[in-house]
DNA sequence: ACCCTAACCTGAACGCCGTTCACCTGGCGC
DNA sequence: GCGCCAGGTGAACGGCGTTCAGGTTAGGGT
């Protein structure tokens, strides 16, 4: 059997969600495949970009139809919220999702969704700029954070915090409120 | 020559610095030290642990004397502020510190400067642990972007985006303002 | 002055990791 | 029928964190 650049994306997010981010290896995932390591390296040019490929993959699996003629805020909490639970739907999701997004080579779009919602609230390019990161910001160190207690949580090693996701809101109604402040600011 | 704990982690700072967190090694620090890798686990049960060390060493170095009679709101920006120089003034320093703190075996301290603050304004203590953490996750999120932007300025790659200092400021406003909107909430 | 103990260190090994390289192979378009 | 080439092999390279049995040395108690 011959596999494709998608087919070796699908298989690696299942060993995500299995064994989690530490045991996603270039060996694991080729074991798993039935193949060489080094037959990888015929679809992805290093591990780097493998990672990227599933990021993306995970958050376009995220993928929700969006409402029309939301106003801006309720807009980026859409956003937001999408991007958590495409994060949270696989084992080190956040994790993988937020390297990526920091390393520059994937993850991109939520930044680009966010720039346009706050474009669509009369936003200072600028501003718009620095609104979205502190959201993504946000989000990531979050999600990141609840995902690392979710998991250890369902390892049983402690039990697990009932309202993780009200938490989440309240985080994120802040930073939403705080930028709603500068509106009609010239930066 | 024999070494201690706070030896090690010294030298440990100055790889850090000279050569990044990727050539942090077990092995490059031994040889730094003139001493066998397996030596260094005498002084710190794993690398966790001695980055831990390396964390908390870097942010006590960023203290900083602090003014008293400050209302809460300007306590949490001199607060901030002092962690995000202390970060700066190593090479990764942000990436150790955040992930340090991420995996809860150190960095702890700005944590529970920022909760102190915030009991000051007389926020509940549900509010104040999300506002803490929300402050938190974007002082790491955004001086980890910074961080990896102005050290790729300066190894030449990319011209140095000048103003960065007042983006910092910006967000940190922006999540600031959303959390004074919840004084006097009762969650 | 001596010894003992604890702290410190050695040297070698284990089992991983990402990545490279020269070479092989089988199915598809011409 | 043939050549091309995407996809794969197998072995190796140089690293990594960590373990372990045993050696060595500094320094305090007597």
């Amino acid at each position: 059997m011959r596999y494709h650049r998608s087919d070796v994306v699908e298989r690696a997010i299942v060993v995500l969600d299995t064994y989690g981010l530490a045991d996603l290896t270039m060996r694991r995932l080729g074991a798993e495949l039935g193949v060489q390591p080094s037959a990888l390296y015929h679809h992805f040019i290093n591990k780097q970009t493998l990672l990227a490929a599933v990021a993306d993959e995970i958050l376009d699996r995220g993928r929700r139809p969006r409402a029309e003629g939301l106003a801006w805020d309720q807009r980026v909490r859409a956003v937001c919220g999408e991007l958590r639970d495409a994060m949270l739907a696989y084992r080190d999701g956040a994790e993988v999702v937020a390297t990526v997004h920091a390393f520059g080579l994937g993850a991109g779009a939520p930044d680009r969704e966010l720039e346009a919602a706050l474009a669509e609230g009369g936003f200072a390019p600028d501003l718009r700029r620095t609104a979205a990161r502190t959201l993504l910001h946000f989000v990531f160190g979050h999600v990141s954070e609840e995902q690392t207690h979710l998991q250890a949580g369902s390892a049983g090693a402690i039990d697990e915090a009932p309202r993780e996701g009200s938490d989440f809101e309240l985080g994120l109604g802040i930073v939403v409120d705080g930028i709603r402040l500068r509106q009609g600011a010239t930066a």
